[in-house]
DNA sequence: CATTAATCGGACAAAAATGTCCTTTATTTG
DNA sequence: CAAATAAAGGACATTTTTGTCCGATTAATG
């Protein structure tokens, strides 16, 4: 569904509000190592979080990534999703025609489309700040 | 959502099916054509789909691939998905955790589950039959 | 102002997915 | 039985995704 540098990113998302919520700036290795991801990996993709200004950088000694807490009102998965995969998830035919629409549709089409746009309706509705709530009450969970 | 291996495998098993309901055997050549996909590659993807008993293959001349008119009924889209791309679709976490259920959930849970259950839902009910009848009646299309 | 701690960014490496080529095997047909 | 045809299968090539390494840049602090 999502790619891994997405899955990375959006849990990494999360793991910085969550500590953002406690006025907490967190550094890669901390991110990489909570929510076990890749380090350097990480580090890219957060670059690319941040270049997309969904979560906001500080370079140097006490820097690290955070979150305000408006913004995480203001994110919503679909902007992470989109920051990283881009938009294949919402455009595109599910067999892979290059021109498949309402006018010359494949012959999974319909049915596709309804999925994704409940898809589409769940990344679009869902922030930050609720994740993040689900997690810090202890409802769920980031690692393994 | 599925690779590209599985879109030219539904594509290929949906115009086998039409073909087989004018009594016609379709060889690779004639598939990859008329689906516009990699002949080599959609060879292998066959290879695979036939192993599984998803569609029938013949070798030497007149040879090619056919799907019995009952098999169409029985064979749904979940089976190739599954034959090709294996269940990492229905199985798995959407944010990549290995250990996420409904006991120790991430914080995507409850809506992934939502979205794949009804993925699920739309792949098992969905049989080779209907797309090709879809695409007999020229409602729908396979190339571009 | 030197040191240190952190992100940024580019180059590289490894693994997986996609795609190609060529030989072997089975089968039909003259 | 020989020739031709089509799938099967193995080895290889390319591209994309995933992941690593290291030097450059930025900023805090003694």
């Amino acid at each position: 569904m999502f790619s891994k540098a997405c899955e990375y990113g959006i849990r990494a998302a999360v793991y910085i509000a969550l500590q953002s919520l406690d006025g907490r700036r967190v550094s890669v290795n901390e991110i990489a190592e909570e929510i076990d991801s890749p380090i350097a990996f990480t580090a890219k993709i957060l670059q690319q979080l941040s270049r997309n200004n969904i979560i906001h950088s500080v370079k140097g000694p006490t820097g690290g990534f955070q979150i305000a807490r408006e913004d995480m009102d203001a994110v919503k998965l679909n902007m992470i999703v989109k920051a990283i995969d881009g938009d294949k998830i919402y455009v595109g035919c599910g067999l892979g025609l290059k021109e498949c629409n309402a006018q010359k549709p494949c012959p999974l089409h319909d049915k596709f489309v309804d999925i994704r746009t409940d898809l589409s309706k769940m990344l679009k509705s869902t922030s930050l700040f609720e994740l993040a709530t689900g997690l810090e009450v202890g409802l769920t969970y980031l690692k393994r």
